[in-house]
This record gives C-alpha cells, structure tokens and sequence, in this order.
DNA sequence: GATATGGCTGACGTTAACGTAAGCGTCAAG
DNA sequence: CTTGACGCTTACGTTAACGTCAGCCATATC
C-alpha cells in the first residue's frame, strides 16, 4: 500500500506529538495535509517532511529555518535557474552541517576528557580513602 | 597573563552576544562573575561556561539543561558518591551527544544524496534544453 | 564642569512554539 | 439515541530567552 495515509492522531502517536503541534506546523505551512471535509489526511509526503522538521528541532533549528530546509527537498520541480538555486541553498545548509558536526565532535571530545580528568580524580580519592582505613 | 579578566563589554565583542543576555545568564545562574562595586568582572572560567552555554544552545539545549551540564563541568571537588554521580551524568550525556551526532550524520547523508538527485534532474533539464535548441 | 562612554538595576514588552479550554460536528458502539 | 472517541476552530494563556527603555553611577575626556 504505498499510497497509505494517516489521520492526525496516528502521526501525534508515532512520532510522540500532540494534534495542536502539527495544526500549528501547518498555519505555519511546513505541512499542508488534505482534507477530507473537516479532517486532515496526512500522506506520505506529509509524513517524511514530519520527519524533517522534528529532526530540525532536534538541532536546535527554529521553524522558520525549517520551513525553507523542506522546500529545498521538494523544490525538484520548476525551470533550471530554480533548481540551481535550490542545489545551491543545499550547498550552503550541507556546509552548516558539517560545521555542526565538527563542533559536536570537539563538544564530545573535550566531555570525554573531562570525564577522564573526574575518573583519575576518583580513584585518587579512593586510595586515600584506603590508606586512611588502613591506619 | 593566566588570570586575565574581561568586562562584560569584552566577553559581548567576542562572542557576539549582549550584555543583557550575559546578565539574563547569570540571573539564571549560568554564569558567576564576581564584582568590583556594581561592576561585573569575569574570569578564565566565566569565559570557559559562556563557550559551553553557546554551544549548548547550537544544538538545541534549554538554559535549564545548559545548567545542569555545566555543573557537570567544574564538580570535581565534592565526595566519592559526588564525584561518581558525576561521571554517571556525563557519561548519559555523552551517550546523548553520540546519539546526536549519528542522527546528524544521517542529516547530512539525506541531503547530499537529495542534492545528487536535484543534481541529475538538473542535467537532464538541460540536455532537453540543448536538444530543443537544436531542432 | 559639561559630556561621552560603559555599566548598573528594575520593569515592562516581545517572539516562538506551543498549551489549554470552550463549544461544536460525526460516526460507530452499546 | 446517547455516549464516547476522534477531530475541528477560535481564542486566550504560557514559558523561554531575551529586547528595550527609563533612570541612575562612575570615570575619563574635552
């Protein structure tokens, strides 16, 4: 069924959101689901652009940043001065990303360090705490 | 001069932050800084949080979880179940950055392969736009 | 001695990203 | 047929993280 779609409640579930999340996220036209009367019918489309904005704010993204991110992933379509664009916008966020990640490896490095630094203190304060029982 | 200190000023101009946050971060207990009458002077270690704290806030941490990762950074006094709760701390939190960075690290897979994509779409555009041209 | 520079303390304002509550529709189960 | 479960809209409330403004030192400079 590759044509299957979801109600508002079975995305919230998946994904751990509440229905007032994606309402907002479509207001703010990162999602524009389908109607079916009232009710919103998320597809599959809907649901890997979900992904993405949740991943966005797992790195600290605002939506508004998020937002022009998903067109850069659906702006295949349009004239080839549109699609040059929209490689170059990838361009410049595929660079922020590797920044991000050069910085999180320095932040995980410099933590393990640390964690080291607080190991050796420790055992320290443990063999003083043998010598002492050993008096 | 290892005991250099910096005026708010000095810390705003090179971390390209306002004096307000500097005080909204110190209010919120973030930072330290001792005082010459009302004046604010901070040192080698005020500077060395405020590095922590930005890049805190580069990957989406809270203030709040900012505070808590800091005192995980200078908690090396303190007894043996002190020290050993702290290296439990920094150990999750080491486990959540890894997380992090594998989940960055499929980001920036995501997106290189959709700028190869937008890249083929674009060639064949123009491979059509030269046959045109050519009738 | 006026003024410019840099810093200070309240205290109210603002923006983003939702939370929450009120009131209503609808469809299936009891 | 009414009672849930699920969803909808409208609208005001809330929290985090500052921005902004008013009014006030202190020091250095003209």
């Amino acid at each position: 069924m590759p044509d299957k779609t979801y109600s508002i409640g079975e995305l919230c579930a998946e994904f751990d959101v509440t229905p007032r999340a994606l309402r907002f996220y479509e207001q703010k036209e990162l999602l524009s689901p389908i109607r079916d009367g009232q009710r919103r019918i998320f597809t599959h489309a809907d649901r890997a652009r979900l992904i993405l904005i949740l991943r966005g704010k797992r790195f600290g993204f605002s939506l508004n940043e998020i937002k022009d991110l998903l067109d850069l992933y659906h702006a295949d379509d349009g004239g080839v001065t549109q699609i040059t664009a929209t490689i170059d916008a990838g361009h410049r966020h595929l660079d922020e990303l590797r920044a991000k990640r050069a910085e999180l490896d320095a932040a995980i490095v410099d933590l393990e360090e640390h964690i080291a630094q607080a190991q050796r203190i420790l055992e320290s304060r443990i063999a003083a705490s043998a010598a002492e029982a050993a008096e």
